[in-house]
RNA sequence: GCCGAAGUGGCGGAAUUGGCAGACGCACACGAUUCAAAAUCGUGCGGGAAACCAUGAGGGUUCGAGUCCCUCCUUCGGCACCA
């Protein structure tokens, strides 16, 4: 061993060990051992890792390397999330086919992941971009397809300019694509959707199973799928047979209802306008409307806008006749796209009948506040009394909730309904890089489905990349012109491909089998494997892909395909990493470069830091001071062993134990306590390291004031500090491990356990406070117990001075910690 | 507007069940070593002369509060005309 810490040499020397011998080999299905699967959300292959994937993949390793050393047999893969739009953005720019951009991304990420020692196996490497993999993308689809969950429909969605493509939903972020940021506008085209809203209910109840789940993702999932209990009521059109269909949270206040509002959008706006003298200025409107983006549209600061369109509508209830208006305030994608106004209980309809001066009724009021004295100058929200409402006066309203929806059951103009937030998923994409629909339009047949021999549908390779921001897909003759797989008839394959989001619902599922060329995946495996049982990422995916991949998980389920109804049993979202307290990002020119850090001072130091900076849920402040810290500590450690290591020959065998031998054994044991519980109990990984660093700060001492030490006690000492440091600086470990004279991996070595007889202290210091504050210390045997720190204490010289002229009111003996003496 | 998280030295952070606030690291200062420097080792390091005062502000519960309760402020995140 060198006397100086080549962290270069030692680190390329054993991860071309590690890989040779296997050591983070797969075992599939070994029953002898418990199954431990520890997954981090794979990359996008852009092209370089960045700070973030460092601590992303830091911490995973951790957690594999640890559960390893437990005994676990331990799922660790690695994969790449490669189909996107950059990889096609990259094809119109430079000419590059996405394919060879993405192969040559992936080729050098993975390389800087090799470089930093995370212990996968690359044989189990997933690749979502490449045949073997979308052909069971597409695969999948067709199951959803065949069980109804997925469908075509013509819909205003979400279309985003910039990227010429449609977005999903939650893929719109306060109106803007939550990729490039540009506005996102609406059209009406014919797409593929997934039937996320029949999940729903589950996606919704299942969030209390995910007892392994940070709460704040928990509210977000809860948020997004939004559920809200209520009514459906239905409104006759007057002087027609059509009625318009409600939904309201608020049934007891339908004797309120003095107006109706459509959304602009509605399709029976036209309808009842078309030939009637409101045609004009009600299209003048809806034009208007539908030009207004996103922002201006859905914003709560804009004020309310409405237009009598010349229909009425019968309230079921009394039989009243009200006007029907359209307004910009309601919603085509909420409930029904109709709203009934009941300005006295609702804010924005009391906003919009002061506007157009409607009337107001008041329906529920405050207890024992008289009919004749209120005057509303705002909507009353509230519980109380039903006044005005027929039969159902008197009553409170929460009981008339459940009457009134009861009564219109039974006269069948309205029934109990569960409204969600959520919307189905939208996954078409208007782009060429990304999994084909398997699906073809036959002018006989209609839509017909590729049948499963005939997967996977191959992305067509002669391609021309133009910025005309159409899917090449759709120029594509030998594509798109094939004969129809059931009749043989001509027919035309569809061109758009999937949202990458589908890919990345199932990737978990693959990594158990990911050679199986005849299944999406082995039921043997995913029975073994699944569920993830810790699954690490950024809390950016908090709806998106955990929500879809929850769904994808329990539709599988429902079709027989998995037997787990959740797939990712616990998760810890990190947070970002900052440097001068901005997210580090290109454009802010803040970036710190892994490659460069590695290269200066090794894989070890940059992950021992990052680890160390802070607790991996919250964000962390890169700093390059505190990154020398971090490899001064390593190189502490490294002169350490080395000088052990050189004594340890030369040295007769010391076999009594003194004092200081004995808080050695102690602090070796308390570490390993210590360490144990911060890494599997919380995950404190930062507080771990700065316990070693505690230990070895004894050591020094321990070895600097004693000459003569046990050696049985100094052995230990070294072997765990080196056993501890393993799943942290892996390299480092494994060199000093060899150096202390082993020949196995320090990774394969088992976890060590505490001796709980090690830890015990004879004398423990404790605390004196007079009235709370502390004023002494003194030493007492470590089993003393409340009676016996009493006397001591009220014995005790310093303490009778600090009582007197005072009486003692009352004495708190805390074993072990403090006596607190309150004195009046 | 609603929901959630956070606020502790010059900085990153620790305090796990209500029991010594500031572990560990960084920065800084001084000393040792050195011809000198780097590296290393050692000492100090919230404020205050002290009594004491200090965990965003103000109240409260308690023998005892960074930790529990109430009110408020600031920052960040999510949802938001959701019927």
């Amino acid at each position: 061993m060198k006397e100086r810490y080549d962290f270069n040499e030692i680190e390329v020397k054993w991860q071309a060990v590690w890989e040779e011998t296997g050591l983070y080999k797969i075992q599939h299905n070994d029953p002898s051992r418990e199954k431990y699967y520890c997954l981090e959300m794979f990359p996008y292959p852009s092209g370089n890792l960045h700070m973030g994937h460092v601590r992303n993949y830091s911490i995973g390793d951790v957690v594999a390397r640890f559960k390893t050393m437990q005994g676990y047999n331990v799922l660790h893969p690695m994969g790449w999330d490669a189909f996107g739009l950059p990889a096609e953005n990259a094809a119109i720019k430079r000419g590059i086919h996405p394919y060879k951009w993405t192969i040559s991304n992936i080729e050098n990420m993975r390389k800087q992941l090799s470089r930093l020692g995370f212990a996968y196996d690359w044989s189990g490497e997933v690749t979502t971009c490449r045949p073997d993999y979308y052909k069971w993308t597409q695969w999948l689809f067709l199951q959803f397809y065949k069980n109804g969950l997925a469908y075509k429909k013509e819909a205003a969605v979400n279309w985003c300019p910039g990227c010429m493509t449609v977005l999903a939903n939650e893929q719109v972020v306060s109106g803007e694509c939550e990729r490039c940021g540009t506005e996102v506008t609406r059209k009406n085209l014919a797409q593929w959707f997934l039937k996320i809203t029949d999940y729903a209910d589950r996606l919704l109840a299942d969030i209390e199973k995910l007892k392994g789940w940070p709460d704040k993702v928990k509210i977000m999932q809860e948020n997004w799928i939004g559920r809200s209990e209520g009514a459906e009521v239905d409104f006759q059109i007057e002087g027609t047979d059509e009625t318009i269909t409600v939904f309201t949270t608020r049934p007891d206040t339908i004797f309120g209802v003095t107006f109706m509002v459509l959304a602009p959008e509605h399709p029976l706006v036209e309808k009842l306008t078309e030939g009637t003298p409101y045609e004009a200025s009600v299209q003048d409107f809806v034009r208007r409307m539908r030009n207004l983006s996103e922002i201006e549209r859905t914003s709560a600061d804009t004020e309310k806008e409405g237009l009598f369109i010349g229909a009425h509508v019968i309230n079921p209830m009394n039989g009243e006749k009200i006007p029907l208006f359209i307004a910009n305030y309601v919603l085509m994608d909420y409930g029904t796209g109709a709203v009934m106004g009941v300005p006295a209980h609702d804010q924005r309809d009391f906003d919009f009948a002061t506007k157009y001066g409607l009337q107001i009724r008041v329906v529920i009021l405050p207890e024992g506040v008289p009919d004749k004295y209120v005057q509303l100058t705002q909507a009353y929200d509230a519980e109380g009394i039903m006044v005005n409402s027929g039969v159902f006066d008197g009553q409170d309203n929460e009981t008339a909730i459940k009457n009134i929806t009861t009564y219109m059951d039974k006269k069948g103009v309205g029934r109990p309904y569960v409204n969600f937030r959520l919307r189905d998923w939208l996954i078409s994409r208007q782009r060429y890089w990304g999994a084909p629909i398997p699906i073809v339009y036959c002018d006989r047949c209609g839509e017909v489905a590729v049948p499963d021999e005939q997967l996977p549908v191959y992305l067509p390779t002669d391609v021309e990349f133009k910025p005309t921001g159409q899917s090449p897909l759709v120029e594509c003759d030998s594509f798109v012109n094939i004969t129809c797989p059931k009749c043989g008839g001509p027919a035309r394959r569809e061109t758009d491909t999937m949202d990458t989001f589908i890919c990345s619902s199932w990737y978990f599922l693959r990594y158990c089998s990911p050679h199986d060329d005849k299944n999406a995946f082995t039921r043997e495996n995913i029975d073994y494997w699944m569920p993830v049982d810790q699954y690490i990422g950024g809390v950016e995916h908090a709806i998106l892909h955990l929500l879809y991949s929850r769904f994808f998980t329990k539709a599988l389920q429902d079709q027989g395909l998995v037997g787990i109804d959740e797939p990712f049993t616990k998760l810890l979202t990190q947070g970002m990493v900052l440097k001068d307290g901005a997210k580090m990002s290109k454009s802010k020119g803040n970036t710190v470069s892994p490659e460069e850090t590695v290269a200066k001072y090794g894989a070890d130091t940059a992950r021992l830091f990052i680890l160390f900076a802070a607790p991996p849920e919250r964000d962390l402040e890169w700093s390059d001071a505190g990154v020398e810290g971090a490899y001064r500590f390593l190189n502490r450690v490294w002169r350490f062993v080395f000088a052990y290591t050189d004594k340890l020959n030369e040295s007769p065998k010391v076999e009594d134990v003194s004092d200081a031998d004995r808080e050695t054994r102690r602090l070796t044991h308390h570490t390993i306590k210590k360490v144990t519980d911060d890494v599997s109990l919380r995950f404190n990984f930062n507080t771990a390291i700065s316990s070693i660093m505690e230990f070895v700060n004894w050591l020094y001492l321990y070895r600097d004031k004693n000459p003569v030490r046990n050696s049985a006690i100094e052995a230990e000492a070294m072997n765990s500090l080196v056993i501890l440091l393993a799943p942290f600086a892996p390299h480092i470990a494994e060199e000093l491990w060899h150096e202390l004279g082993y020949t196995g991996s320090v990774h394969k070595q088992p976890w060590p356990h505490y001796d709980p007889a090690a830890l015990v202290q004879n004398e423990v210091e404790i605390v004196i406070q007079i009235n709370g504050k502390v004023k002494a210390r003194m030493m007492v045997p470590a089993d003393a117990g409340r009676e016996d720190l009493e006397k001591f204490v009220l014995e005790k010289e310093n303490v009778k001075g600090l009582t007197d002229e005072k009486s003692v009111v009352k004495v708190i003996a805390v074993p072990g910690k403090l006596v607190n003496i309150v004195v009046k």
